[in-house]
DNA sequence: GTCCGGAAGG
DNA sequence: CCTTCCGGAC
């Protein structure tokens, strides 16, 4: 009778390490076959093309309500008006409501020109990075704020928007009401960002979800995730 | 007509 | 937790 060793456990990394709720396999999966798809297909975006923190807020605050067709055409036509912080911080917020004309939400072009004052004001003429400052202005919630530190300043900053949620819900989770597990996602959101490329990583999953993982009719047949996704394949209604 | 959507305010 | 804001897509 051999003296068989006993291994109580073969290996403690494999699942209580980190106190993170996917699976190592599917995580490294998702980022690797995300990263990839956007390689290929990511769209090209204006405000892609630039590291201007305000070029960068002022495209997040639109894209809050809008898509974005809607958006590439205004953008360019308010950064034309208004080309820096300091130019907007100089308006009249009524004009800074005019120039907004036709996007909606007529609060937010207010908020963003109040957004430039503070900044103005507060913060040396910059956007600040810091997450607590940028969340105590009016107008910047957890998602804007995790925009543009990951967009402006390249911090692996979580972001979770309806269309992220959508992903990820239905890739990790499957079933059930998104909206009903917003913490989770947020932290699910943080936990797969591959070191160092939270740019790259949180514009993929805007696009993925904008372009493949869509709220109606999902392309399931492209995605790339659609051998471990937990809601492949979503029903089209 | 119905759905969609960040942030604020209730 | 729920509603409001505003315009577009479907």
């Amino acid at each position: 009778m051999a003296p068989a060793k006993n291994h109580k456990k073969k290996s403690s990394l494999k699942s209580s390490v980190s106190s993170s709720s996917i699976d190592r396999g599917p995580k490294r999966r998702f980022q690797n076959r995300l990263l990839k798809w956007y390689g290929e297909f990511g769209r090209d975006l204006p405000w892609r093309r630039t590291s201007d923190p305000y070029r960068i807020l002022v495209s997040e605050v639109m894209l809050q309500q809008t898509q974005v067709d809607r958006v590439v055409p205004k953008y360019h036509e308010f950064l034309g008006k208004y080309p820096t912080l300091l130019d907007l911080a100089a308006a009249k917020p009524d004009d800074v409501r005019k120039a907004w004309y036709p996007l909606g939400y007529n609060v937010r072009p207010y908020r963003l020109h109040s957004i430039a004052c503070e900044a103005v004001e507060k913060y040396g003429s910059t956007i600040p990075r810091d997450p607590a400052q940028l969340q105590s202005m009016k107008g910047i919630g957890r998602y804007t704020a995790g925009a543009v530190r990951s967009f402006a300043f390249n911090e692996d900053a979580p972001i979770l928007d309806t269309n992220v949620m959508r992903v990820l819900h239905r890739v990790f989770l499957g079933n059930g009401d998104p909206k009903k597990k917003t913490s989770r996602l947020w932290a699910m959101s943080e936990e797969l960002i591959p070191k160092g490329k939270g740019y790259d990583f949180n514009q993929a999953l805007m696009d993925f979800g904008a372009v493949v993982c869509t709220a109606r009719k999902p392309y399931c047949l492209f995605c790339p995730m659609r051998d471990f996704c937990q809601a492949f394949p979503v029903e089209i209604k």
